[in-house]
DNA sequence: CTGTTAGCGCCTTCAA
DNA sequence: TTGAAGGCGCTAACAG
């Protein structure tokens, strides 16, 4: 078979051994011109025969084609969510069914990872995740011409394609309901502060969703923030509910920093005595689809899957506007590449849970 | 600047800049001759100047090196587990360290996506995630004769380079460590039923351990499989905890499924009517580092950064071994890979939580 | 210490 | 419907 050892098979091998012209292989493999059936066979038997396989640093050096996507995740310092790796995989899914393998580039000092895979080639686009309101990798792709898709929705919309859900509406929908249910005195415990400092676009619109939510609904709702120790988390429980007299305890919580809400769940009558749902209305926000312990809860799920085809589909499109000529000029134009700019939001879900719902306790 | 539009820089650009030759231009960059201070600045001036970085097609067109490590992801149904990401986030890391990109693969059928990296040539060397005992990816990988490491111990031992937690021993040091603490009777709750029926490495010798580790102590292990279905594991804890009389109830759960802890813990009183620590110790093998709800329990955590730089390293090291010329034959030998095989199996450590620790409740 | 040159394997225009 | 040929950008062997 295709031993490693000796070289490797070379598309003149396989025109040498079906007895055409290489360039008439080439057309086999990339079916851009007509074959006649007879000689299309004898090429599929020698490419089959000697296990040729085309190698791509060869058609990327002529063609400009790579057919990588590079995903470039944040990594910033304490942001280790599990969500992360979970778009890692899902997008790798998105990029396979549209032809496309997918480069992990955790970039870490500014975005150096990023513009060292565009300048180098080795992409032809980027998925860019976590993002900040004003991102530094934004400005890189931009400056470097290099075509990118956003997971998440940055302060100038209208720079590169993106996709997120609509985490304020999300926030505020949740708040509603609780306030329609009959809460009157609710929690939202948003990110971690860090991800607030860092201007990260979906805690800064959740916690707006939040306050707006609750405007015009009578309802007090207090932000906190997560913090990733366990007992200056359960000290944060007690402030936020063991302070109030009784009447005025808040009767629900709304979390939103997703990697806590385990921890919370479990810890919460430690800390203060009271039971999700029993005493206290408990409603988790960006769950991911499938993860048992959030079921029970009403919740909106973070649409990961969708997510991660729709941003892959926006950074192939972006690829494909590049390298695209311009009609009138025949040059590739970088206000194609800003027209051709798409956004989706998608409108989040509230999701039962299997527990008793919304309903206050008592 | 580096703008996208017109063509970019060539090594060429850059040595007619700088008045030298292209090799040169070459040589300054990959450092593998001497070369005058002046010229070397002159060079990076150029380099500088036209914002010229190399193509990494033509160098691996050239080198047949590609700096890129491709990694193999399992994807069996339903095996959406949150290490999977985690492991893919922390080779990035350790990839870069070792000045190596990764790509993502989600085999699927058969491990084609992993055949068509290796013969494609996108990457110099592959890690194998979540190996079984007999796993398809290895047969590919010897076939093709691509250099590869795996996180996991295979069946045979000696085919690939490996690493992995030794989790025979961290399942019998666990019951051994409860059994010297008091317990009597417990309850080992290994990996889901599929993970077993796929020869899943860790499930197995984790069972297997566990059962070892009974073994003298006279105490009684049974061993559980957990579900995903949060009503049918509610079921099945009941079943474990409720159908014995109090004096012959188990007084110890040892979860191996790393994606399950959680919502064991957070199910277990509504099942059961049992609190964990006060009426039921429990202990979690395989946690990953830094997650707040795992931490209150006695655990063995899985060592993932550690264990990502040391496949990584295995990986590399296989890759040079092959591009190696075998000292006799002047050619790479199949002989030398299989000599620089290498193993690391990982022993565990048992942490003890914040809680009160091994002893059996009263 | 530096320059010249021949490809690496493939795609694609041009010619038949 | 097919062939011939040039060159994508870089590295490394050879020559000075």
């Amino acid at each position: 078979m295709s031993w490693k050892g000796s070289k490797m098979a070379t598309i003149r091998d396989v025109a040498q051994r079906a007895g055409v012209a290489p360039s008439t292989v080439s057309y086999v493999l990339n079916g851009s011109r007509s074959i006649s059936e007879e000689t299309r066979r004898r090429v599929r038997e020698a490419i089959d025969g000697l296990g040729y396989h085309p190698r791509a640093s060869a058609r990327t050096l002529r063609s400009s084609r790579t057919s990588v996507i590079a995903l470039a995740l944040p990594r910033a310092a304490g942001g280790l969510h599990a969500v992360d790796g979970r778009f890692a995989i899902e997008l790798s899914d998105a990029a396979h069914v549209l032809g496309y393998d997918l480069l992990l580039t955790t970039s870490q000092d500014k975005a150096e990872g990023l513009r060292r895979v565009a300048l180098s080639g080795l992409a032809d686009a980027a998925v860019l995740m976590a993002v900040d309101m004003e991102d530094a990798r934004i400005d890189v792709v931009r400056e470097v011409a290099f075509p990118a898709a956003l997971i998440g929705r940055p302060a100038d919309e209208d720079a590169l394609p993106w996709t997120d859900l609509d985490w304020a509406e999300a926030a505020a929908m949740t708040v509603r309901a609780l306030a329609a249910a009959g809460h009157r005195q609710m929690v939202y415990l948003a990110p971690a502060r860090r991800e607030v400092d860092s201007r990260r676009s979906y805690a800064l619109r959740g916690i707006a969703g939040a306050r707006q939510g609750a405007a015009g609904t009578g309802c007090a709702v207090e932000v906190a923030h997560a913090v990733d120790d366990p007992a200056r988390m359960a000290a944060l429980l007690r402030e936020l509910f063991a302070r109030h007299a009784t009447e005025r305890r808040p009767t629900a919580l709304v979390v939103q920093h997703p990697s806590a809400h385990h921890h919370i769940l479990t810890s919460m009558y430690a800390a203060t005595g009271l039971r999700v749902p029993e005493d206290l209305t408990m409603v988790v926000v960006g769950t991911l689809p499938g993860d048992p312990p959030s079921s029970v809860l009403p919740r909106v799920e973070l649409p990961v899957a969708t997510l991660a085809a729709e941003v892959t589909r926006l950074a192939v499109a972006a690829a494909e506007a590049l390298r695209t000529p311009h009609a009138g000029t025949g040059e590739p134009d970088a206000r194609l590449l800003a027209a051709s700019v798409g956004h989706l939001l998608i409108p989040p879900v509230l999701l039962p849970g299997s527990g008793p719902g919304l309903l206050p306790p008592g």
